[in-house]
Order: structure tokens, then sequence, then C-alpha cells
DNA sequence: ATACAAAGTTGTAATGATTACAATATAATA
DNA sequence: TATTATATTGTAATCATTACAACTTTGTAT
């Protein structure tokens, strides 16, 4: 919605970064799953439209964006990054009983805190657990 | 410091975790080092002590400890768990030169969202990363 | 348009943390 | 002390991520 394919490769060409087409689709399937998916989510859906992709690929390419900040990775739980296409501060909410990640406005600048002060901060996080309104009712 | 083994031991009853030497030695070890040390470290540094131990036990340990809320598991990054004894809520600083993970004192209650209004939230995290004051200060 | 060099992609193999599981040992209780 | 449930151990399996070398594509200069 908020990009189109031309919107990203004009974002990629102004941060040095070069065109591909796998860089692209992993964007574009970002900016229309704002559901926070796996590498293993990208990749296997990618794999429809890009029969030769290979997740090494998607690995690569997750990183560069994340370097270069048009992605963030997600680290909730230890055994699975997740990537957001959304990279201003918001906090990440997620359901231990059906997995879904859900954003919410975090005010990360009242976090800040004296004993921080000699610190550089480049990266801020907030997330919590436990169930999902439609969790909640599913177990009534 | 703030607790002998005698207390683990009480502690460990009143939450009908069986008391076990390696969970004593486990608490202990956490209790002596706030430093947020990985499974590994915990492991290495407790078979100079327990030359038996087992991997697999360091991890149903932290994992029973965790469950019972004696202890609390970090994920910062996606490659290690770290484990702290502070289960107050507080925030945690990593530099991303040295690899030290600071805390700091976070207002978790502010971070609260009408947007989740009806979720039952169980945990909350604040991580930042960033570079520490003693290697900012070694860049120079 | 063509050619070249730098960078990206692919497939495969390696890594490394975590988990599964069955045999053995220990802790709680009577 | 005997019994039973639970914890520990060692080993093998799992699975996400990374390393690497061959091949392909991109950006740029000719
Ligand atoms: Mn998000
Ligand atoms: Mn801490
Ligand atoms: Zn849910
Ligand atoms: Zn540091």
């Amino acid at each position: 919605m908020k990009f189109t394919p031309d919107d990203f490769a004009k974002e990629l060409k102004s941060k040095n970064i070069r065109l591909s087409h796998q860089r692209l689709k992993v964007l574009e399937y970002l900016s229309e799953h704002k559901c926070h998916p796996t590498v293993d989510q990208i990749y296997t859906n990618l794999l429809k439209e890009i029969p030769t992709l290979s997740k090494t690929t998607v690995y690569s390419t997750l990183g560069a964006l994340a370097d270069a900040g048009m992605v963030k990775a997600i680290n909730i739980e230890d055994n699975e990054i997740r990537y957001d296409i959304t990279v201003e501060d918001h906090g990440h909410f997620k359901c231990e009983s059906c997995g879904a990640i859900y954003d919410f406005p975090a005010d990360m600048a009242h976090l800040e805190s004296e004993v921080l002060s000699g610190f550089k901060i480049r990266d801020k996080n907030v997330y919590f657990k436990g169930t999902c309104p439609m969790c909640l009712a599913n177990k009534n």
C-alpha cells in the first residue's frame, strides 16, 4: 500500500544497494505481509514466484536490508528471527497460544534512563508475551 | 548476597520443585554472576565443581526454574539464550562491541497501550543495543 | 550495444544451539 | 529401608543459520 516496487527500487539506489529481482520481491512480500514472517515463511512463499530462489539468498537479502535500515529483525523467541518492514519504533505482542505477533505503539523515549547516559543507543526493542483476545475467547 | 543456598532450598520447596544439587548450584551460580550468562557459560563453569554435570541438565534446570518464575530467559540475539536471576521488571542494554549486557530501570507500566486492552499480558521485555561507555572510550 | 569487474545468487555442506530419549541415579515419602 | 516418582546423564537427532565455491547478474565504462 505505502510502497510500490518503484519506491523500493529508488530507496535501494539511494542506499547504494544493488537492485535485484530477489531483493525487490522480499521487500514486496514484507510490505504485503506485515505479520512479521519468519525467514522460512518468506522463502516458502516466494518460491512460488521464483522457483530458483535459494534460502541463503533470503538470509543474505534480509541481512543486507536490515543493515541498511530498511527492515528490522525481531528477536522474541530464540528459535526464529522474524522480519518487519515497519522500522519506526513500536512494540510487539506475541500470543503464546496462537503465535501471532501484534504491533502496538510504545513510547520508547520514556524508557530512557539516566543509567544509560554514557551509552550510545542504536536500537530499542519492546516486546510483551501473553494471550491475545481471540485466544482468550476460544478458551471459554 | 541476597540469597543463601538455604533460601534457594526453601523457595524450591515452596514451589514444589524437587531439591537437587544441580539446581541449587545453577541458582547459586546465577546469583553470583549477574552478567546474564549463556547456558554454555553456566555449564562450563559449573563443570569445575560438578564433573559429572550434563548440559542437558543445565537446559532442563533453567527451563524448570523459568517456568517457576525463579529465573528469566533473556532473548536478545537469536543464537543464544541468557539467564537472569533478577526477575523484577528491568531493561537490558547489550553492547554490540564487547557483548556485555547491562541492566537499567525501565518503567514498563508506561508502555501499556489501549491497543492491548483485550490482551492478557504475562511478560514484558525491553532491550536496547548500542555501544557501552567503556567501548566508546576505547575507540578514541 | 558490448565487455568487464564487482557484487549477488545458488546449492551444498558445515556449524552450533537446543531437544528427544532411554538408561541410570537421586530425592521425597512412608 | 523400601518404594516410587522425578532428575540426571550421555548420546543422537533436529533445525535454524552460516560458510563457501561455482555460477549469474548488475552497474558502468568503452
Ligand atoms: Mn511490527
Ligand atoms: Mn538483568
Ligand atoms: Zn492468540
Ligand atoms: Zn562494550
